[in-house]
RNA sequence: GGUUUCGUGGCCGAGUGGCUAGGCAGAGGUCUGCAAAACCUCCUACAGCGGUUCGAAUCCGCUCGAAACCUCCA
C-alpha cells in the first residue's frame, strides 16, 4: 500500500463521492462493459477503456490486487429497425457473407489493436458473450423458478411490475416506474411482453436469425442485459466491488442487470457503480446512431474530413485524461492540438529528468507535488488536477535543466520517482515509438552525436554557413535541433 | 413530457462559500550568432435575474440555453 489516505469514488448509485472499502481486502473486483464487435472502435470507445485502464493502473498502484473483467459481447443486441429480432453481428454477418464468428473475431482483433496502441492493459479475464450460453439459461432458469419471469411464444420475460413491488426497480438512474408506463412508446414486437417495462432473457430466433442456441424454451438467443450479470457473478462472486461502463448504459442496461441479479441470486451484486460521461462532437454525442464518429484508425492515420491531421494514439489518450471522467469532452481540432502539444511538454520533461544533475542542496520545495497528486487521484480519479500539478513539475525541471534552480540528490531521485510513477505508471503516457529501441535507433543515435558535435565545432568558429546548413538540412528529414546551455539535443518531429 | 446532468477567460478544461488550477493560443521580455526550445511577466472568467451570507463563480429560487437517457449505443 502506497498511501494510507482513503480513496474516495462517486457512486453513481448515492449520487456522491464515498470512500472506497473494498469487499475482501487487498482484493479488488471490477467489472466493465466491454465493447459489441461489430464494427471499428470510435473514440466514444476509448473513454471507457482508458478511464477504467486509469481505475486499474491506481488501484494497482495502490497495492490492490484488482481482478478486471471486461467483456466482449459477441452475441449481438436486438435491432430495432426493419430487421427486427435479429440482432447486430448476425446482420453483419449476411451483408458480408461471413461466419458471424468470423465478424466476432475480426472486430476483437482489431479492438485488441487499438487498445494495445492507445497502452489499455489487458484486461484480467476477458469473457465472451457467446462463450456463456449456459451461464445465462442457468440465470433465467432461476429468476423463472422464483416466479419473475414468464415464457410467452418461446421467449422468456422479467416481469419488472412484480419486481418493483417488492424492490424498487429504477435505483440507478431515478426512474420512477408508473412514468415509464406512461412514457413508454409502441415499437414492434412488444405484444408478447404483459408490461412495456419487462425486458427479455431469451428471445426466440427468427427465422433469418443466424447466432442461435438451444434453450429449455425455444432455439434463440439471450436477452441484451443477462451476459454481464451472468459473467461477472461467474468471475467475480455474487457481490463485487465496482462496475464501470458508459453513462448511456446506465438505463436500461445496469438497471436490468440489478433486477436480475436480485432475483437470482438475492443480492445487490455491486457496491460501487462507476459511469464514464461522454464524448461529444459539436455538443452532441458521438454515437453510432448518429452516424457522427470517427474511428479510432481513423484519428491513428488522419483519415476522416473532420480531422486536420492524424492524432497519435497518445494524443488521444492524453486529451481524455485532461478531463475528468465523469465530464462530457467535447472533441475538435483545436482541442487535440492542444492536448498533443502539452502531451509533448510532459514527455520532453521525462526525457530532461534524466539529464539533470544533482546539487549541493535544492532551491525549490517539491514535496508537496506528490502529495497534491496522490491527493487528486484519491478524489475520485481526478486526473485533469493531478496533470496540471505534473505541469509543475515540468517547469520545476526545465528550470533546473536551464541552471535556474538545483534539486539536491535526493530531491532529484524523489521528483524522478513521483514523475515516472504518475505520467508512465498511472497515467500510461509513453513517447510514440517512432524510433523503436532497435539496431537501427542504436545507429541513429549515434549518427546525430556525430552530427551535432561537427556542428558545434562550426558554430564555435563562427562558421555559420555550415552550422546552419546542418540544422537545416536535418530539419527537412524532421529532425529538430535544440541548443540548450551545455549542448544541443535533437528529437524527431 | 419524465429522469439525470451541465452552462467557467480566444479555445480546451479543473475547482465549488473567502487564499482566484493547468494546457493551448496571444502579447512583452531573458537567453541565443540567428532561429527553435526553455525560462520570466502579462491577458483574470465563472449564462441572466433575484435571495441567503460579513463575503458566492461556488448555496437556494426563478429565467434562458445545451446535452444524455427514456429504443441499440461507450
Amino acid at each position: 500500500m502506497i498511501e494510507k489516505k482513503p480513496l474516495y469514488i462517486y457512486n453513481t448509485l448515492s449520487r456522491r463521492k464515498e470512500i472506497f472499502e473494498p469487499l475482501k481486502p487487498p482484493f479488488v473486483g471490477l467489472y466493465v462493459c466491454g465493447p459489441t464487435v461489430y464494427g471499428d472502435g470510435h473514440l466514444g470507445h476509448a473513454r471507457p477503456a482508458i478511464t477504467f485502464d486509469l481505475v486499474f493502473r491506481y488501484l494497482q498502484y495502490l497495492g490492490y490486487k484488482v481482478r478486471y473483467v471486461r467483456n466482449i459481447t459477441d452475441v449481438g443486441h436486438l435491432e430495432n429497425d426493419a430487421d427486427q429480432g435479429e440482432d447486430k453481428i448476425g446482420k453483419k454477418a449476411r451483408l458480408e457473407q461471413l461466419e458471424p464468428m468470423e465478424v466476432v473475431q475480426h472486430f476483437t482483433d482489431r479492438y485488441h489493436e487499438d487498445m494495445e496502441m492507445l497502452n489499455v492493459k489487458k484486461p484480467s479475464i476477458e469473457p465472451r458473450a457467446s462463450g456463456h450460453i449456459i451461464e445465462q439459461i442457468e440465470m433465467i432458469k432461476e429468476i423463472h423458478q422464483k416466479g419473475f419471469a414468464y415464457e410467452s411464444n418461446g421467449s422468456v420475460y422479467f416481469d419488472v411490475e412484480k419486481y418493483n413491488q417488492l424492490h424498487k426497480y429504477g435505483i440507478l438512474s431515478g426512474r420512477v416506474i408508473e412514468d415509464m408506463i406512461a412514457n413508454t412508446r409502441d415499437l414492434e414486437g412488444q405484444e408478447e411482453k404483459r408490461s412495456s417495462v419487462d425486458f427479455a432473457l431469451w428471445k426466440k430466433a427468427s427465422p433469418e436469425h443466424i447466432m442461435r442456441w438451444p434453450s429449455p424454451w425455444s432455439i434463440g438467443f439471450p436477452g441484451w442485459h443477462l451476459e454481464c450479470s451472468a459473467m461477472s457473478a461467474k468471475y467475480l462472486g455474487e457481490v463485487f466491488d465496482i462496475h464501470g461502463g458508459g453513462m448511456d448504459l446506465m438505463f436500461p442496461h445496469h438497471e436490468c442487470e440489478i433486477a436480475q441479479t436480485k432475483i437470482a441470486n438475492g443480492k445487490d451484486a455491486v457496491r460501487y457503480w462507476m459511469h464514464n460521461n461522454m464524448i461529444t462532437i459539436n455538443g452532441q454525442k458521438m454515437g453510432k446512431s448518429l452516424g457522427n464518429f470517427i474511428t479510432l484508425r481513423e484519428f491513428f492515420t488522419g483519415a476522416h474530413d473532420s480531422l486536420q491531421k492524424a492524432y497519435s494514439p497518445m494524443t488521444i489518450r492524453f486529451f481524455i485524461l485532461q478531463a475528468h471522467y465523469r465530464s462530457t469532452l467535447d472533441f475538435s481540432n483545436e482541442a487535440l492540438l492542444a492536448a498533443e502539444k502539452g502531451l509533448k511538454r510532459l514527455l520532453q520533461a521525462l526525457e530532461t529528468l534524466e539529464k539533470l544533475k544533482a546539487s549541493a542542496k535544492s532551491s525549490v520545495g517539491l514535496e508537496s507535488i506528490e502529495e497534491k497528486c496522490y491527493q487528486a487521484m484519491n478524489d475520485d480519479f481526478n486526473s485533469p488536477i493531478a496533470i496540471a500539478h505534473l505541469f509543475d513539475a515540468v517547469r520545476i525541471i526545465n528550470s533546473v535543466h536551464d541552471g535556474k534552480d538545483t534539486l539536491s540528490a535526493a530531491d532529484l531521485e524523489s521528483l524522478k520517482n513521483t514523475f515516472r510513477t504518475f505520467v508512465v505508471d498511472i497515467f500510461g503516457l509513453k513517447a510514440d515509438s517512432a524510433v523503436a529501441s532497435d539496431q537501427s535507433a542504436e545507429i541513429l543515435k549515434g549518427v546525430m552525436q556525430l552530427l551535432l558535435e561537427l556542428r558545434q565545432q562550426a558554430k564555435s568558429q563562427k562558421d555559420y554557413a555550415t552550422s546552419d546548413k546542418i540544422r537545416n538540412e536535418l530539419a527537412a528529414l524532421k529532425i529538430v535541433v535544440k541548443d540548450g546551455k551545455d549542448g544541443a539535443s535533437w528529437e524527431l518531429e
